[in-house]
DNA sequence: GCATTATTCAACCTATCTGTTGATCAACGT
DNA sequence: ACGTTGATCAACAGATAGGTTGAATAATGC
């Protein structure tokens, strides 16, 4: 099963999960537009306020969202930052996927174009997390 | 209730849920340096083969490999218009976010002090990009 | 044809996710 | 003090995700 999974992988994990759901990103988007309280943000949909409040932790578990607290409310925030670390995970493979296809075609195009590529190796390492420590055994 | 989603809604569920798990990311990180078989997809974990086969599928469900055919091998290519349009669309409730922020603080710091709000949300004044530097008078 | 290789299908088990209802906690307002 | 409001906790149920093993399909190479 899971045995070892490293830090990185655990917060990709749960932020991924956390947008994998029409609910959560709804609430992404309305807070995008502004802090709001747990009835507020369960307004919209036609569950139960204990389930957005669910919905809610599993955002703030994944770092997507933070609570601040006015009286007995318990306002949300958007936590851009956790947003930004996952453009930048998925930017990173593709961008890379997209340079190794640039080499391909200067390969084809030529063999002296191919020498380019050790001049353009800027973006080689513009991953954020571990591309090669997968293994668990 | 899921009676009432929409397609792109599934569409987003699906390739989300598709990275939230570390074996489904290691297989596009890998994919980014070039096309792979199943076998040599699942060869780095520690999974039967088949385990990786449904990850695979997994995957193409949610839109973000394709695969061909070479004799009795089936070669998975990663397919990066798909994790594009998943970066534009938390990039665009993040980028909201961000540019209400801008708003916000335009109209707090244009007649005198900004006490009242930086003292209570300083996580929310930890913008990733260069904020604070526009004014939009 | 027949064994081999690559991959998938089928059945099954278990853990987790998402929702429910009912009770509880905490901070108001009067 | 007391009832109300906002939010969470607890216990449960149904669905599904992710893994296993064993059998089946499909193309390849003798």
């Amino acid at each position: 099963m899971h045995d070892t999974e490293s830090r990185a992988d655990e917060a990709l994990d749960r932020a991924f999960m956390a947008l994998a759901d029409p609910v959560r990103r709804g609430i992404i988007a309305r807070l995008s537009r502004g802090e709001a309280t747990v009835n507020e943000l369960a307004e919209p949909f036609s569950i139960s306020v204990q389930a957005v409040s669910k919905h809610i932790q599993v955002l703030e578990a994944a770092g997507l969202v933070t609570r601040t607290r006015d009286a007995q409310r318990r306002p949300v925030h958007l936590a851009p930052e956790a947003l930004e670390r996952l453009t930048s995970w998925i930017d990173g493979y593709r961008l890379a996927h997209e340079q190794r296809f640039r080499r391909l075609d200067a390969i084809v195009q030529g063999p002296a174009a191919a020498r380019t590529r050790t001049a353009s190796s800027e973006n080689e390492t513009t991953n954020t997390n571990n591309a090669k420590k997968e293994k668990k055994s």
